[in-house]
DNA sequence: GCCTTTGCCACCTAGGTGGGAAAC
DNA sequence: CAGTTTCCCACCTAGGTGGCAAAG
């Protein structure tokens, strides 16, 4: 397990398998992929064709790249360097959050998700709108939800309070937009809807859902990779984008009746639930009434600009300009929940009301109340020297200062503003207030134990899936990898890529949501059995075994939208770490143990996947990998900010996540952070 | 225009395209690929591996290959001369029409398919059971409805009869399932679904929907393409399945009762109109009750057995075991409809009736009515002397009186047995029934200006849309080829390869059938804007400059279950060629005059494929595309099963025709069929 | 009892049916 | 006038909502 098998040389396996991905056996596949990765530049090889980007929004990005290595310069030295073999490609992302107005809303009031066991979309719904791609390559799209913190919350009092630590994580599931891969053009062409994907809470879930703990807040994420295969994932950059205010805490029902309220007045689904005169539910008072239904019209109007199409029956297709629908209804309502942020995650009634303590001068319209749950984030940057680390530094903010003065040009677009890490240059872009992009060179780190297999599933209502490489969710389980305790969900470190097997692929008249288990023809998925590599946020690079071929990036999180920006950017979940704390190995999940329908899925698994994924289940046995050191992880927002980025595994994830979680008031410092994780197995 | 674009050498292609398809110029694309295809086999580069099939259902596929090049030794000529890098890949595709049984029943009686201009599905939808793939291979799977004949039709005194000659053909598409390209496995994984392909009567559409001629008869097809992206579809082989029974005529409103009853009771959305003691709709009276709902059943049945995505959404899933639904209800009622196959599509009240020279001896239960409107294969079998010129042989068709013997065996999988045809290499296999087979070799022969540019389209309700080569529908647009008045339809001649763009496919919440048109991000696919060359029978090569490295194949017919066996197969509308007739040019179709949304779509039509695309339609402008010479298109079922292979352009193609409709009967013999195809563009 | 989860429900959205009147 | 087409409709399927009672 966990045996090098990305040994080989880069060009070696590119050329071969940009042929016929799936004709080379996995084995050939990873040995080939491993020494390519050297421990350079995170910048993903285009941006060469353009010094200087040219794209609308991406103007001023690059203007206040520290002069170390810039994101061409990066690129370009990547491109070099790399095992790829990809063509010099011109893109510098940058994600705009689709009604980011609404979820700004949410966010106010503390987001809720619901999980159901047959699977529950997410109301806003996760959409992104992508511009400075490079036309002609091909990228893929993935999306995941990993763990805010290592808290457990539980809703008193009509608080958010933390009342514990986490549970144990579930198998995480990176989700791969069944539209992926395609070209840049493409996906620049309208908003990238995420509807999806869908939350549960069935630990044997068999449709490549999420699967999430109630009671727990998480942070959705967003990857860009540049790849034209998905067999490629783990051997591509990654750029990923979080926007803080799509933080959520799962729930099986609703907690916050305000949640409730703006749900139903917003949800197409749910407009069964509307007082509109006509007698419904009574529970809830017309909370929100005012300019309500702002957001559904938009998504009306939305729709008519884009045809739909199986990928795009999500109603809810807002764009970000929503006109604050709740108006005056429930912005008012700002309750004071605890910011539990780094709490100690100890039950108790401590209800952290740090919200009031904005993170930024704030350029919004005043009284934007600050998510309940969200971070102290002002005191977390004050926190912080700007003493970064530059020389591994995993993360590269910018000065949300600066940032600040900006912003009010910008609209509530978010834009990515991908920076160099590695060599320790930051840039502060001019543009302020996108959200944390973090930059993960492919991941060559991983070694066979890491590599994944499939979790497949049908994807029932998942959206269209397109088998093989065409676009099929990732399932990642965290407990097939080989790292420390900590090391998993916060930042999506060594996410599996699982694909999906199930039915859901080809289309068929079939759509009965849990009949893939036994079918007879499960359609088996064995294209990419292997795990992903650190997503985002600093991640333990398996065992230290690797040269720290990535490097992360930061660009500021802000996300924030000219009015509700410093509140919507306080809460910085990116990367709490759930297995830091918690130490009560209640599940554990191993995608050839669980009840899916695993079935055909041998093929690449049986050539060189079965053994490493074996090699990682087994030493993320259930009592290693979630148990965990609470103590160090509770006064970690204290510390980490500041100076902890060369720390230990486990603590400089935390320090790192600290950062992150202040990025509202980010100073220009980047970060680079690189986790050793001492045995990538069992925490133990 | 039509400037040899296709020039280059087919090595420098592949390597180069094989890594970022989308980045690579149009042009160079183009220039890259011609000269690697030979005149030479058919066969796809697989079946190598294993030099004998041994594949379930495959396994005597190749028993009665004529010695002269087997499937095998074919395949290995061609790999190795053919610009193909693929590695050599073994398959032999066997495809079996799913839900036969319900297609039989609605092909007694003379199927027709209501033609909406907001589009409307097939119901007995398009499924395929696939076999024999091999399994890393990726596959690109396409559906396509060609013009049965060149006549215009007219239901009269309960009968169909000929109303004269057809009108002018619309613009043809070729859609291409969302999930291509896939591996072998995974579309063998399950029943591949057509169900997103719609049906319209509006020539303005902009959904990428097929559009049909209503009271036109037509021929749905099926074609499997072993390639990695689609835009290595102009280059590649394509083994077209036709089922005789899927054959059907497009309407704007039923005409023949008995068929509206028979979408009710197995149309699970049109359960409302069932006289289910609720007082529904008066009209039709109780003609099934019988043993209906059986297809509905299998339907849920199916459901049950695999995950439903976005892609499984049709509610008909049932197998072909539907055990005769209609049972007494509809299958006594034989409709003496006028087999109008060959006719001069003269307007008359001869109705057709020679429905009742069935095919084959009919190893079927008994009284299975003919197809209304089936052709008088029998009499053209007859006329189809054995003497087929296998220097150029298009098509391979087997030898159906020994597959009758043997059909008996087999259940309604009408497998697809691929032979070799190029060398006029002729291999019987002995498994019988197999649907109609036609194995076309990379049109290389296509020029500039028969590149096609694509309708785009927000696919509006059709499946999700996966954007960029990962499964597109094709718009196929026969106006923009340069070739003979009666070469499109047909079998698909020049399809043109357009790809949607629209907002199908990145799923986002909008989902407005049209606003498409001229939406902010109108989501520019410029991928695929060549044109597909012929994708079935025989076609004319588009002014002959090309070195015919295509070939035919055809597998015998058959598709027929034990049962109502001979009787599905009896009409062939494989091939007619509706612009033979037509001399009313009355639309004519240029994506780019479209009203569609084609923005974006520039790019790689602008690098190289505009020139062509725009010297194509010059040359096929109205006027000129469709006057065609209809007299002797008449007569060709007559004279066209014997000897026409090597015949002219139109004129083979007709005998191509006049040969696969009667393949209920074939005997053994193989023809291989070339089309000179004088002229690629106008045939004026 | 409290807290949380589950299952079922009514009520929506989205869209696939053919009927039937009206239009062409 | 007859043949066709269009449009709107009621009626379905499929599935996304939160409520709510009951169960853990």
């Amino acid at each position: 397990m966990r045996d090098p098998v990305f040994t080989g040389t880069a060009m070696a396996y590119h050329p071969f398998h940009a042929h016929r991905p799936t004709d080379f056996p996995m084995s050939a596949f990873l040995a080939a992929a491993q020494p390519s990765f050297f421990p350079a530049l995170s910048l993903p090889p285009g941006a060469l064709t353009k010094p200087i980007p040219d794209h609308g929004l991406a103007g001023a990005a690059e203007a206040g790249l520290h002069p170390a290595l810039s994101h061409h310069q990066a690129a370009h030295l990547r491109s070099m360097k790399s095992l790829e073999p990809e063509e010099e490609v011109d893109d510098d992302p940058k994600v705009t959050l689709e009604a980011k107005d609404l979820w700004d809303q949410f966010h106010k009031l503390g987001t809720e998700m619901v999980i159901t066991k047959s699977g529950r979309r997410m109301f806003p719904p996760f959409k992104v709108r992508i511009n400075g791609l490079d036309k002609k390559a091909k990228y893929i799209l993935l999306m995941d939800i990993v763990a805010a913190d290592d808290c457990r919350y539980k809703f008193h009092n009509s608080r958010w309070m933390v009342a514990g630590k986490a549970d144990p994580e579930m198998p995480k599931r990176m989700y791969i937009h069944p539209d992926s891969p395609a070209t840049g053009e493409q996906w620049m062409a309208k908003p990238v809807a995420f509807h999806k994907l869908k939350l549960t809470n069935n630990i044997s879930d068999k449709h490549g859902f999420t699967i999430l703990n109630s009671m727990h807040k998480y942070q959705p994420r967003f990857h860009i990779v540049r790849a034209n295969d998905i067999l490629k994932l783990p051997y591509s950059t990654f750029r990923t984008y979080v926007f803080p205010e799509t933080e959520f805490v799962a729930v099986t029902a609703y907690q916050n009746d305000k949640i409730t309220q703006l749900k139903i007045d917003n949800n197409p689904f749910a407009k069964g639930f509307r007082d509109t005169g006509n007698g419904r539910r009574e529970k809830r008072k017309q909370l929100t009434m005012p300019s309500l239904r702002m957001y559904e019209d938009q998504c009306k109007a939305d729709r008519e600009g884009a045809d739909s199409d199986a990928s795009s029956n999500d109603p809810p297709a807002g764009k970000d300009a929503v006109h604050s629908p709740l108006g005056a209804g429930t912005s008012p309502l700002r309750f004071s929940r605890p910011s539990r942020d780094e709490k100690t995650c100890t039950d108790s009634e401590q209800e952290l009301e740090h919200h009031d303590e904005r993170c930024t001068a704030s350029n919004s319209p005043g009284p934007e109340p600050v998510s309940p749950y969200s971070s102290r984030c002002e005191e977390r940057v004050r926190e912080r020297p700007s003493t970064e680390k530059k020389d591994d530094s995993i993360f590269s903010i910018r000065n949300l200062e600066k940032d600040k003065v900006e912003s009010r040009h910008r609209k509530d677009t978010t834009d990515a503003l991908t920076k160099d890490s590695e060599a320790g240059g930051i840039s502060a872009s001019k543009d302020a207030f996108s959200p944390l992009v973090v930059q993960t060179e492919s991941p060559s780190h991983f070694s066979p134990g890491h590599l994944q297999s499939l979790a497949l599933s049908g994807l029932h209502s998942q959206q269209f899936f397109n088998p093989l490489n065409t676009g099929s969710p990732l399932l990642f389980h965290p407990g097939q990898f080989a790292m420390a305790p900590g090391a998993f969900s916060a930042m999506g470190m060594g996410h599996l890529l699982a694909s999906v097997s199930g039915a859901s692929a080809l289309e068929n008249g079939s759509i009965s949501a849990q009949g893939t288990g036994g079918t007879p023809n499960p359609f088996p998925f064995h294209l990419s059995q292997h795990m992903l590599a650190s997503q985002g946020i600093p991640m333990p690079p398996f065992g230290g075994l690797f040269p720290y071929p990535y490097t992360y990036m930061a660009a500021a999180a802000a996300a924030a939208s000219a009015s509700a920006l410093p509140a919507t950017s306080t809460s910085n979940p990116l990367s709490r770490n759930p297995f830091l704390g918690s130490s009560r190995p209640r599940l554990r999940f191993n995608p050839y143990q669980l009840p899916v329908s695993l079935p055909q899925t041998t093929s690449l698994l049986s050539t060189g996947l079965s053994g490493g994924l074996n090699a990682g289940s087994e030493s993320s046995k259930p009592g290693s990998r979630e148990t965990s050191p609470a103590p160090e992880h509770h006064s970690n927002h204290k510390t980490g900010g500041s100076s902890g980025r060369a720390a230990s595994p486990k603590t400089s994830m935390k320090d790192s996540v600290n950062e992150l979680q202040s990025i509202q008031r980010l100073v220009s410092g980047l970060e680079g952070q690189r986790e050793p994780s001492p045995n990538a197995d069992s925490p133990k």
